[in-house]
DNA sequence: GATGAATGAGGCTTCATTCAT
DNA sequence: AATGAATGAAGCCTCATTCAT
């Protein structure tokens, strides 16, 4: 946890500090990332970095909290709307909102990006508490639309969930990378066109054909 | 390339090179990977290194090329034995074969799954003229499916070949994690059968059902 | 000297300060004690330190005279009861008062026993005026035994004086790395034993022999 | 251990670094002791101390190890002669030796000293085989001496043995605090008859008197 | 007078690259 | 060609002290 120097701070100053780490960690892995890029990019001093955390790690854990606490917000707001749709519909949308999630908060996802590639020991480590939230998000998904007679009862739903969890990073990984949606809203649609393509392949391998 | 003091030293010494590369890049992304590492690995002196190579990324290029061709070779062999094969028979060969020739080079893959996590800019600067065969390869036996009237002529080309490709890192990565198969055969068993379970999914997403 | 707000301070506070000083200073040597460990152990803000004290040295020398204020009161408080005592009875008594203060002082002592190692240069710069009043003491005591006839009037006194000064230092120092006398009397008992056999030597070395 | 680069460096160099060495760890404890006040000493850039030595301790380790060496063989040489010698004699020449070695050595004598101040644990991990070496050799005289019948039997010799231990470092540092023989060679026989004064106190003092 | 944020100096360590032998 | 020492840049962290509120 950062020191209480760093909540003392006026906002304007602590943001511009989040927002230069934030640039650091999506551009880098835990590992490249410096503090002198980010006391760079902050106009900092030096000192001042250490006044407010212990190190770059407690800077990293710090934002890696709030990612995946807005993140998990972002979508259990939307997940309680739609408790009675079919599974492949609700799938579309969380898919969709993972986008829109991606493209409203570039930074934060490429943040993710970079950590879901990071050893399993580091990554628990941040998790401490947290679990796999966002795994669990789709096991679950699928063992309702088992329930539900939607989903073909004979997949493995371990491999499905991690299948699943890892396209949509996939997704958002190479959405970050190849587009500019601000500039470009067509290629916008454009995404999402390819992303429904891909959930229609998944609808189809998983479905229920009973 | 590497220089010619460096292919005019005996095999041994050179493989001795090589394997101590093979290892730091395998443990490390190309940011995080250090001379020192690999002189210390290979037992050579620092100054040795820079009359073999210009700079890190000079021995970088020159693995990761050799790995590729290792691999496009080992998969093309193959693919010729079986031209008249089913599409998704051929995906199963395909999938099978990447595993096996992960178990066989864990190294190789290993360094492959980093390299696939760099940059896009850095990836096209190693690409130079390889072009991306391995990502062609896919979309070849995608059309030649469609052709086939195996799968479905719907779906987009592109963006399918993309998501086989990736999920077949997706198992590699995950293989080389999780499994430690000198020891342990049954497990290796265990992972294929995960693998027909994915394929299984995949099938039924892309194939023709007209 | 502490600046006049330090006196001004309601006394719990100014002894939880002392007491974090004091921890520091028995754990360091001058040069290793940091003002940031007394401030997080009074718990104090750093301004203030500096609100209280000129420097890190204005707080050390004010300890250092408290303690040899303190230590001087201690033994002359009990040096006129014995006024008309054998010599070595009385230099007996003086190194049980001086292990007992050690036990009933053990954060003093350690500070005490730091300072002893200091550069002469530094510890002049502290003593100022106290003039080694601690090493005087042996002198006079020694100077009172030739005269009473107790002890050999052919030593150096000198040197024999600071040798017991020296001796008083290593049974403190002693004392206090290997001993936990709070829990355990007996080895109390069984170190002031030592401390006899130790006078004992002394003793036969200086006593008048005609 | 310094590392082999060390060693292959021309002598003048290498003494060149150890000089430097020896003078800061004379003036400063361990702690105390800086990598940066070493090298300005010995002119040689930051990086090429890291090429020699692993950190300080390496260095602090390699030179409180010669010094030991050092020690032990110059006393063992003149122990040699004197097998037949009475015991106060014997001791007597130990002291003048030690005196001696502090003259012709007071680089290593004050590092010594140093280090005789250090945390138990810090001079453990030092000592490393080396056992207290210097100790036990009190303890031997002292035993040889009873043998002979011209030591006390009744002392106790664990703590006589450290107190003439700690008397010899207290007449090291003494000497070399307060001396400077180099200039005045009447104050060098001014304080041998010092030493004189001081073992004339502790024969007195440990002598078998029946 | 109290507070605690700002700052930069200073020390540590690692490394890539150059260069003299 | 081989070697390995030299070097300095770059990053890390700690701290004493100052200063604005």
């Amino acid at each position: 946890m950062p020191k209480k120097t760093f909540f003392n701070l006026p906002e304007t100053k602590r943001k511009k500090i989040i927002k230069a780490a934030e640039e650091e960690f999506a551009k880098n892995s835990f590992n490249e990332a410096s503090v002198a890029g980010i006391i760079e990019q902050a106009d900092i001093p030096r000192g001042s970095f250490y006044q407010y955390f212990s190190d770059l790690g407690d800077l990293y854990k710090y934002i890696m909290k709030q990612i995946l606490e807005k993140k998990l917000n972002y979508f259990n707001n939307i997940l309680q709307d739609m408790e009675n749709k079919n599974t492949f519909e609700l799938l579309k949308q969380l898919y969709r909102l993972g986008i829109k999630f991606a493209n409203e908060n570039p930074l934060l996802t490429a943040i993710g990006n970079n950590f879901f590639q990071e050893d399993a020991k580091f990554k628990e480590d941040i998790y401490e508490g947290f679990s796999d939230q966002t795994l669990n998000f789709y096991e679950k998904i699928i063992k309702r639309g088992i329930k539900r007679g939607e989903i073909d009862e004979n997949i493995y739903i371990e491999l499905t969930s991690l299948m699943l969890y890892h396209l949509n990073i996939f997704l958002a990984d190479n959405f970050l990378k190849n587009f500019d949606f601000k500039n470009s809203p067509d290629s916008m649609k454009n995404y999402l066109s390819h992303v429904d393509q891909m959930l229609y392949i998944i609808e189809n391998g998983i479905k229920n054909r009973r």
